[in-house]
DNA sequence: CGCCTATATCGATGTTTGTCAATATCGATT
DNA sequence: AATCGATATTGACAAACATCGATATAGGCG
């Protein structure tokens, strides 16, 4: 070990000129709910469906118009879009038989804002 | 398993002056990758990780830093520090007998940046 | 050389996760 | 009520993952 090393959450300089902003480190719980949330982000299937709401004409898709997009059964959109729901980047409203979905706005936008850069 | 897969990218209204601004959606291999990135950032331990070397002093710590505070085994700490560096998100460099990391500039917020909003 | 210290790799293990087929639920329509 | 169509839930299974102990590698120092 080079030197001691307190390692706690710092902020000795406020406002120092250097490039790089140091910030201070995550806590333990932080880092959890923040891992949390990238989790249910980080599947390719998530994402595309996520893309795909968002990208949509009226900003709210159907379970049955992402089915086909994704290439999988019915049961894992369901899935991935409970995850995506349960995780707040989307939110379900059912209208008849059907349920839309619609991206919650800036929800993906204060998660990015909370990563350690 | 991947099947054909139509889903262009759509762009039919670039300058639509409602709110949510309409993105395209991503594209199969997009999403792959992004979500490839963002596992390696879905860990608790590893976002503590990135954190802690983006807060220390000389913007770099070594693995005897890292072990204590995330409290978890040196092979561990090993393997983590591995995931994110293979992810592009920290750099490796070693000194003697130690391995220090530093943050890649920039990396984080390139993959922040490609999020479906 | 031989030892110590720091880090990486390996092998094993228990847990989580993505997927599907089968089934359940629930609303609409006849 | 009987049925159909859209969605959700369940159960099962394989693959991926986080973690550890043991071990390997390798640099510094006596």
């Amino acid at each position: 070990m080079p030197t001691a090393l307190p390692l706690l959450p710092r902020e000795s300089d406020d406002a120092a000129c250097g490039r790089p902003a140091p910030a201070a480190a995550l806590s333990d719980t932080d880092a959890t709910d923040l891992a949390r949330a990238l989790k249910a982000l980080a599947d390719p299937t998530r994402l595309r469906l996520l893309s795909i709401v968002a990208a949509s004409p009226d900003g709210e898709a159907c379970v049955c118009d992402l089915t086909e997009p994704v290439g999988l059964s019915q049961p894992t959109v369901s899935h991935h879009l409970k995850v995506l729901t349960e995780a707040g980047f989307l939110i379900r409203s059912k209208r008849g038989t059907w349920a839309y979905f619609r991206v919650v706005p800036g929800a993906v936008d204060r998660i990015a804002a909370l990563l350690p850069r």
